[in-house]
RNA sequence: GCGGGUGUAGCUCAGUGGUAGAGCGUCACGUUGCCAACGUGAAUGUCGUCGGUUCAAAUCCGAUCACCCGCUCCA
């Protein structure tokens, strides 16, 4: 019985194998590769299709049933990559996304600016009070909302309190490091895990947004970012739709397309690249249904990773905590994956957030946007939403008019379940990956029917007595349906090897009692095994297997 | 961004200063009677890249790029 378990799986055998086979490529590799960035060959390529194919099916084209018993209402969109650079600045990306960054010259560890808090010594009890004391020229620095980093803190200033002859207050002044006082007065900071002052740098942008220029013109009117996330391009198109699909409240609105971030640390083959895919969908409803539909999508996503053969034992729900929100998310649940390189931890795949009206308020015109302080004084889009359904209740309930309105209008929250297509690639080559000693490929690719890139083999068992045109004769009629190969070259064991690494689930051999009887063998990628059909039966037996 | 490791044919790797190699895979021809069979033949490399030392560099030195591992980061 092969090991399903990804811990028992080498990363590095997988990666060999997407080379080998033609999944995965590094991008531009003849030219040394490039940090961050991936091509997807030819299978990879069919692979990510089906599974991206899927998700429009499943969301678009075919919506599940709502928890109400009715189906849910969702449109598809493609938006631009490149959007108004005003718009990243509503969403919170040009602030808020860049975080700036120190570093530790010495323990050589990174911080985040604004999470890290340094305790003001002047404030000992020695009646200085908040003038600056020439003697204590030491100021420690500690992690924020991180107990044993702030005692560290307190016993290293103490330590040095004692030594100049002051004791250091119970409740001394915290101040971030962002402060405008410690501007030019890095010298004086010990960081949080050391014993030296002066060894953080001053914090440094570490924008992950792309940047280029429009026009050819290289200067900052001309900027534009593209796109960290497909969401805001739905957000930008919101009332476009409301106004001209007949759409109402709860409705979705779904996008899948490329998504580019400045990564610090690309890492783990295609789990974090520069360049990636995304599947979004931003489901609009009313804030008081919220908290319903946040949980319909999270178990609906969930069900959906289970559709494409992904074992459940490798799949679990993670809620974020709530120091760990994004700023616009109110509440969030990622459905992660055991990767090989997390194993025996997971890894995301997708993430289910609760957004709140955040967006929508944000791209309205006089919104301050709440951390990076722009305001938005260019939009001309009013995001209110007039609920006719609630407003006519309100009024045969009798209610006043501030009631009624009270009741039907408001700005949709929204929920946006947000999976990485590339992570669902990723994600099924590792489910896939199965290695067996007993046959001669030594792995196969264990994908579902219907994802697999290529569906069925079909050979002649030799390459004579008629046995070629007949496969042939088969092959033509398969071709227009499915996604196959006829191959008659080398020995028979050969392609079925050739076919488990590439994952085709079923293999068709035309033999002599093809000729005599009409019939063909059936082989099995994952048991091996072989049955007989009927050569008419091979299209009815692959789309019934497929469809499953 | 920091530290460690790796880089030679499509893949796995050998080759420690003196003519660029093996196994597997790929392709062609022959053969074939169900799991990488066999025979014959062929293609595939600026030894990651750039520079230096040397009569001579895959090999020694420096830089750089990419990948892997550990930190860091991941709205």
């Amino acid at each position: 019985m092969p090991d399903t378990d990804p811990a028992s799986k080498s990363m590095e055998a997988i990666v060999a194998l997407c080379k080998r086979r033609g999944f995965v490529y590094p991008a531009s590799e003849i030219y040394g590769g490039i940090n961050g960035f991936w091509d997807y060959g030819p299978l990879g390529t069919a692979l990510k299709n089906n599974i991206r194919d899927h998700w429009w099916k499943h969301t678009v084209e075919c919506p599940p049933i709502g928890p109400d018993g009715e189906p849910v209402s969702i449109v598809g969109l493609d938006s631009s990559i490149i959007q108004n650079p005003r718009a990243w600045e509503a969403s919170g990306h040009v602030g808020g996304f860049s975080d700036p960054m120190v570093d530790c010259t010495e323990t050589k560890k990174r911080y985040r600016a604004d999470q890290v808090l340094v305790m003001v010594s002047w404030d000992v009890e020695d009646g200085s009070g908040d003038e600056p004391n020439g003697a204590i020229d030491r100021l420690f620095a500690f992690n924020d909302s991180d107990d044993k980093s702030y005692a560290l803190a307190r016993k290293k200033a103490e330590k040095f309190a004692k030594k100049i002859g002051v004791t250091v207050a119970s409740n001394p002044t915290i101040w971030p490091l962002t402060h405008a006082e410690f501007d030019g007065a890095y010298q004086y900071i010990v960081g949080p895990d050391t014993e030296t002052p002066g060894t953080l740098t001053e914090p440094r942008e570490f924008n992950l947004m792309f940047e280029t220029f429009v026009g050819a013109i290289r200067d900052d009117s001309a900027k534009a970012y593209l796109r960290p996330e497909t969401a805001q391009g739905i957000f930008l198109n919101y009332k476009n739709v409301l106004d001209t699909m007949r759409v109402k409240v709860p409705f979705g609105i779904a996008q899948i397309g490329k998504s580019f971030r400045n990564e610090v640390t690309p890492r783990n083959f295609i789990f974090r690249s520069r360049e990636f895919e995304l599947m979004e969908l931003e489901w609009f409803c009313a804030p008081d249904d919220s908290p319903k539909w946040y949980d319909f999508w999270k178990h609906e996503r969930m069900r959906w990773w289970e559709s494409l053969g992904v074992s459940k034992s490798n799949l679990v729900f993670r809620d974020h905590a709530e120091d760990e929100l994004a700023h616009y998310s109110k509440m969030c649940v990622d459905i992660e994956y055991k990767y090989p390189f997390t194993a025996p931890g997971y890894g995301e795949l997708e993430g289910v957030a609760h957004r709140g009206c955040y967006d929508l308020n944000a791209h309205t015109r006089g919104t301050v946007n709440d951390k990076s302080g722009w305001k938005n004084e260019f939009s001309n889009a009013k995001m209110e939403y007039l609920d006719q359904e609630r407003q006519q209740k309100a009024r045969e309930a009798g209610l006043s008019k501030e009631e009624i309105n009270a009741a039907s209008k408001y700005i949709p929250n929204v929920i946006e379940p947000a999976s990485g297509l590339t992570r669902g690639v990723l994600v099924l080559l590792c489910e896939a990956y199965t290695e067996d000693e007993s046959r001669p490929s030594k792995v196969f690719m264990k994908f579902k029917p219907r994802f697999a890139p290529i569906k069925a083999g079909i050979f002649p068992l030799v390459n004579k007595d008629g046995m070629p045109e007949v496969a042939q004769k088969l092959y033509m009629g398969l071709r227009e349906k499915f996604t196959c190969q006829i191959d008659a070259k080398q020995s028979i064991g050969k392609r079925y090897a050739r076919m488990d690494e590439a994952g085709t689930p079923y293999c068709f051999t035309v033999d002599g009692d093809t000729l005599s009887g009409g019939t063909v063998t059936v082989r099995d990628r994952d048991s091996q095994s072989q049955e007989r059909i009927n050569i008419d039966q091979v299209e009815k037996f692959l789309a019934e297997k497929i469809g499953e």
